[in-house]
RNA sequence: GCGUGGGUAGUCUAGCGGUAUGACACAGGCCUUCCAAGCCUGUUGCGCGGGUUCGACUCCCGCCCCACGCACCA
């Protein structure tokens, strides 16, 4: 159990992640990350890539532009559909999306008017402030991307991206004829995306600049279920909330196959599998902290078919919040950017032809992070961070048990040794307990120390964070040793 | 953006119209044969700007930032 405030002090303390530009006051909606969260981040890229990527030797990372000329935005909707119209009361300050106050006072749908067709409006059903009955201020376009001038002139409007999505689908055809026209096609891209949340809130959560973890399959609907073995799924119980129940606290299992049969596409349900292995098997969050969320209608964005939100129960957060999606996307973008751009992006595969559809696998790589401090937070006499080995920013802690008798220098080249391999710290500062406690607020899951017996042959102890065993090992076997606790190969408890 | 509460060292905290308390952490030293021991020494702070005042961390105003609720989150 965790609040928000112990995942947030550590945080600092430790050198994971603080408000960004505090020097100055802060900036709201801005984080840094310190050395250990960059680590940690590294790793659970390395473990996202390792296994989404490795769902088919046809998924391949890229990496492209983080800021965007207007006409492709334009084309995947997000220039008009990204905006709101706010109106703003003069009297109270209040703010209101235009068509929400026309649809109420009309009960009918008003999307896609001008800023001066809502004023108009609002003057003829002489609406006036829900909450003060106070005069409305003129309509305003208020678009959550953030706009930039480049170049000398400023003439070539452009937008830093809202989603890294686009620069996958800007770069489909070239992908496609370089990875000799496959389908389905997987690519993926880490990298920051933008959005001007109007009251970004909850530290990492819902920030204004942010790490996104999304990979776009590309496939024909036709012949993509057929290419997947969805038998070896088909009984594992997927976590579910349907859109209903998206309030309540818990979840049901249920087996792949029945979702089938409940009208979700085979390759949908896959990847949902998928997706929960990568969070109950490796990142290890507990079951009942693991769901998916079914988006209705009303909720989801309108290219989506199918939207699960991925859900993370954490007590810092106040109980179960998205930290990814499963998008079914159809072929809109591809589809809005040949509209736009009057280039063919349809493809010809296995005989016909066709604008592949989508499926989005997207992350919020922040939000993961502050998912595994949360749940990993464990609080006793002191603060543990039970992450999962392979995920901790630290793999080793090497100690020296006291600093003399030849003891630190033997110790320093132990660590020499294994630094070349695994991210080690030395430390010999200090008792020996409280380096290990150094370690086991960082989540360092192993801590080797050289003691007396080690100088007589005797080898070096290794201790585990979550249980404070310790188990003697020879130097020579020290490598060996570390590399099977951390691929789970032995484990302590034997 | 609205409302409520808040902002004192790396973290957590005390306090007052006369520039600040304590704990932990951190650094150096002594000691130490395995879990934040002890002793000595040391570094670091009143969110920013303006006003009132001889003097403001303290009172007033504006702003910034944070949490919570509302709204927002294609």
């Amino acid at each position: 159990m965790a609040s928000y405030d112990d995942v947030m002090s550590l945080s600092v303390r430790r050198g994971f992640l603080w408000p960004a530009v505090d020097l100055y006051g802060g900036f709201a909606g801005f984080y840094d990350y310190g050395h250990n969260g960059v680590l940690m981040r590294r790793r659970w890229e390395d473990l996202w890539i390792e296994t989404f990527l490795g769902l088919s030797d046809d998924y391949h990372l890229i990496d492209t532009t983080t800021i965007l000329p207007e006409p492709a935005l334009k084309a995947s909707g997000h220039v008009d559909h990204f905006t709101d119209i706010l109106v703003t009361c003069t009297r109270c300050g209040e703010s209101y999306r235009g068509d929400q106050l026309l649809e109420a006072a009309t009960h009918e749908e008003h999307e896609g008017l001008t800023p001066a067709e809502i004023d108009a409006r609002i003057r003829d059903l002489k609406i006036r402030c829900p909450n003060c009955k106070g005069e409305l201020g003129p309509a305003r376009p208020f678009n959550m991307m953030f706009p930039l001038e480049v170049g000398p002139t400023g003439k070539d409007r452009a937008y830093l991206r809202p989603e890294t999505a686009q620069g996958v689908y800007l770069n489909f055809k070239r992908e496609f004829e370089a990875l000799r026209r496959r389908l389905p096609l997987g690519l993926a891209i880490i990298g920051r995306a933008y959005r001007n949340e109007i009251s970004p809130r909850q530290g990492a959560y819902r920030m204004r600049e942010f790490l996104q973890a999304e990979l776009q399959i590309f496939f024909d609907p036709a012949t993509f279920a057929d290419g997947l073995r969805f038998d070896a799924v088909a009984s594992t119980p997927i976590r579910i909330a349907w859109a209903t129940e998206k309030n309540q606290p818990g979840a049901h299992d249920i087996a792949a196959k029945d979702l089938v049969a409940r009208d979700l596409p085979p390759w949908y349900v896959y990847h949902l599998a998928a997706v929960q292995r990568f969070y109950l098997d490796g990142l290890q969050v507990p079951r009942d902290a693991f769901r998916f969320a079914e988006l209705d209608e009303k909720e989801r964005a309108f290219y989506n078919k199918i939207h699960f939100d991925i859900q993370v129960k954490q007590e810092s957060l106040g109980g179960f919040k998205e930290v990814g999606g499963v998008h079914y996307r159809t072929d809109h973008d591809l589809k809005g950017h040949e509209a736009m751009s009057h280039l063919k992006q349809s493809v010809t595969f296995g005989g016909s032809k066709l604008i592949p559809h989508v499926l989005e696998l997207s992350f919020g790589v922040d939000r993961n992070i502050w998912t595994l401090l949360d749940l990993s937070y464990s609080k006793g006499e002191r603060v543990v961070l039970r992450l999962p080995p392979r995920i901790a920013p630290v793999t080793v802690g090497v100690f020296p048990l006291v600093n003399k008798d030849g003891l630190p220098e033997k110790a320093e080249a132990l660590h020499a040794n294994l630094r070349k391999r695994l991210t080690v710290s030395y430390d010999e500062s200090g008792s020996i307990g409280r380096r290990y406690a150094r370690m086991d607020e960082i989540g360092t899951p192993f801590s080797v120390t050289v003691d007396h017996e080690t100088l007589e042959g005797k080898g070096v102890t290794v201790r585990e964070r979550d249980s404070q065993k310790q188990i003697r090992v020879k130097e020579a076997d020290l490598t060996d040793t570390l590399d099977r606790l951390l691929a789970g190969e032995v484990t302590f408890g034997a």
